[in-house]
DNA sequence: CGAAACGTTGATCGTCATCAATGACGGTGG
DNA sequence: CCACCGTCATTGATGACGATCAACGTTTCG
């Protein structure tokens, strides 16, 4: 639901120590809503959160949004504008205080030539998104609304953070009025129990239950 | 809309023609509708088609088919489940006759490690494909049945192959009977020709006119 | 001063209307 | 026989609008 990646963000952490002075990384601070990263602007330096969730999505040229994913700990954004050099796809904005590293384009690429060990990370990296892109594509074409937060729900459960409706329902794509009304029919069944933004799901079952007719 | 890449095709046939008897590729030929890879299975060997059209899909727990890419020329298949070392995301199965290399899947990773050339070229596709299924994730979910043919529609005018309906409607998440009335209604607005599965575009202008509407 | 009362604002929901997409079924034409 | 369409019914998703409720700060009064 919130992507992490663990080993890239070790890898840099790592590389900070053994290189203090290096001037290619930097520390840079988000505060909430601030953006990183302009769709449509040409590719600049990529950043490398350390603390904080960010959102990544489209601004389709009628206005609405698409949320592609929620990005968290040692997640890297702007690689894939690095390597094709074209202009930013999406925007990448500030959820919550992010703390980031700021990482030179050219210093990436450096980095991606001549560091096997990165390149690897990154590569698995475009792998893992190119999967859950992917699924997440097929799942939200086939299924109806309801099941649509269900599965979003059945995978939340341990999930720290709590986002805001308004966001929920961007990654759904769905209007809020229609998540609310999905969200208060679960209520009434007992699974769920909302209060504000703060979601607590009751009963694992029984959403699994509800999703399984939906074959 | 059917994705190629050139410089992986040129890629290997050159290596092909310097290493002619490297058994780590071979030539293998598909009939149309033959599987290349079945969702489910383990990573196995990859494929580089040379030759033909490949539809990769997705197919979900209910049974219905979501079409993530039409393959041609010189486009890998199996490089994700490759790097990630994970079972197949996708079935990949042949449109037309298909004629691709057949590459072992450690000599895949071989090639990756050591060829700095292939690696590039393999991050670039994996980026170009990141992007593709980002956009059309987004718009798919963004704008109504009308338009994602119309978008399509645009983007085909000079391609050569046509698909079946079939195929296409399951590309657009739609039935069969909806695709159909949307061609009807473009056919009486004049803006398309539809012999079977030849579509056939009048005029681009009125495309694009009808597209601006939905904004 | 403190507590009750008040008003404002934004989120949520009930209800109804509407629209887009789909399914069903039978007909037609190649 | 198969692909396609006319037509009608149905379903799911959405929008409109007003009512309600909770949160919060402000006012009023004892």
């Amino acid at each position: 639901m919130i992507k992490t990646n663990q080993q890239l963000l070790e890898f840099f952490e790592s590389w900070r120590e053994k290189h203090p002075h290096q001037r290619d990384i930097s520390l840079q601070k988000f505060r909430p809503d601030e953006s990183l990263i302009w769709q449509g602007d040409d590719a600049g330096d990529l950043f490398l959160l350390i603390e904080g969730i960010a959102k990544c999505f489209i601004r389709e040229e009628n206005g609405r949004e698409y949320v592609l994913a929620f990005l968290g700990k040692g997640e890297i954004v702007g690689e894939v504008e690095a390597v094709l050099g074209s202009e930013n796809l999406s925007n990448i904005s500030a959820l919550t205080s992010i703390q980031a590293f700021r990482i030179k384009r050219a210093f990436f690429e450096e980095l991606l030539e001549e560091n096997p060990d990165f390149n690897r990370l990154i590569l698995r990296e475009f792998a893992t998104r190119l999967q859950n892109t992917a699924k997440r594509a097929s799942y939200q074409q086939t299924f109806p609304a309801e099941y649509k937060v269900l599965k979003i729900l059945s995978l939340w459960e341990k999930e720290e953070t709590s986002l805001s409706k308004a966001d929920l329902a961007d990654y759904l794509a769905l209007p809020i009025r229609s998540l609310n009304r999905v969200l208060k029919d679960l209520n009434e069944k007992g699974l769920l129990e909302s209060k504000g933004n703060q979601l607590k799901i009751l009963s694992k079952e029984g959403i699994d239950r509800l999703m399984s007719q939906h074959f």
